[in-house]
DNA sequence: ATACGCCTCACACAATTGTGTGAGGGAAGA
DNA sequence: TCTTCCCTCACACAATTGTGTGAGGCGTAT
């Protein structure tokens, strides 16, 4: 038996994915909340495996519940719920530790199916969101205008070392040159990358994927 | 009749996934290249609607092909293959244009149907990768162990505009405030966001979401 | 051989950032 | 009403950053 957790602030929809889930012999429905607030309060004498979780909710919304949900109960899997028209923040879920994305009109089966996977430890993304994601991270090569210029490895040295939130003593001293050496690399980066200072820069790496931490 | 462009440094690989594609009376090889120099050469005489291409290869990659080739030839379909053992750079490829991503190993069917689709105009992603993808993605939720804390609205502002490399001053100027009041944001921001400088400030607030350009 | 790219360093100076401390006014909620 | 949070601003000072200019050594490709 999975033990679901359900979380919308609509009654109706609560209602109707209730029944669904229901349906299914291996899945239960262990609880409903109005909102994040709820959840925690019902995980707090409920076990549940999978949380059935509503993108837009009042006093507590999607993305807050996740974190809270994720600090306190880290073996619950959560599984998003959202209409197809918020696809943008997608990227933006994931990080924050949600296993799954799915529509809510998505169909019985795929439903179903995704709860199950879940709680085998899958990340389920539904079938119409996959091409969204991909287009939401697709979006934006404003790597086309500024074409990504040839980054030396010391400069790359020097780039991953300033994203660390090192002055340029520190990191002089770190790679056993002087600061003069340090200000000079920094210097070439403004100028290859177009930017104007380190900001401008740590941006453009991390667009162009040049910092791994 | 999809013109198809094939790239890969690997002879074998190259003339194994022709068969395949021939075998299917829409698809016509129209060209085959060893790396991305050669890419852009065949271009210049050749027509292609799709070109499918490694991602590592001698001479110039998978990754700098693709910004060349959307420059000069942006209608092209771009569908990289890859190994099941590179995973982790997908969203930047995403990021650089390309329309899909397909396993090396893929079965004949996903490949042909991998064609059709981003010839289509349609994001392809393999099966497989989908789950690698969201992974990639949800692996840093670093958020974590330092909560994301409440940012007031104010105080986002000055963080989106030190974002576009502003200065402070200039900053003060934009929101009609003293330039002491933008140094009082960002002095709460960083105890906030525990964090010692602006660098790490942005680094952070892109984790988060936080910036939308 | 020569040219070129990369790494190194110096020196100086202006500009900006970061920090410490204190404080007044307004809005919202207890 | 009282407290708390947010926004505002001042002043001063230390620390860092960004810029301009010039230059020597080294390896590699032409």
């Amino acid at each position: 038996m999975i033990r679901v957790l359900l979380a919308d602030d609509h009654l109706i929809l609560l209602q109707g994915i209730r029944a669904i889930l229901e349906s299914d012999p291996e899945l239960e429905v262990v609880g409903t909340a109005g909102n994040g607030r709820e959840v925690l309060e019902v995980l707090k004498s409920t076990t549940a495996d999978v949380l059935l979780l509503d993108l837009q909710m009042p006093e507590m919304d999607g993305l807050e519940t996740i974190t809270h949900v994720r600090k306190n109960f880290p073996n619950i899997k959560i599984l998003m719920l959202t209409t197809n028209d918020e696809g943008s923040i997608i990227t933006t879920l994931f990080k924050s530790g949600a296993t799954g994305y799915l529509l809510k009109n998505s169909s019985q089966e795929v439903l179903v199916r995704g709860i199950k996977e879940a709680y085998e430890g899958k990340k389920v993304l539904s079938p119409h969101l996959t091409e969204r994601m991909i287009e939401s991270l697709s979006e934006k090569p404003k790597s086309l205008p500024g074409l990504k210029p040839r980054i030396t490895e010391r400069e790359l040295d020097v780039l991953r070392l300033i994203a660390r939130e090192l002055t340029t003593q520190q990191i002089a001293d770190e790679l056993f040159v002087s600061t003069n050496t340090v200000a000079t690399h920094k210097r070439n980066l403004f100028v290859k990358m177009d930017v104007t200072n380190s900001v401008g820069m740590i941006k453009k790496a991390m667009d162009w994927g040049l910092l791994e931490d």
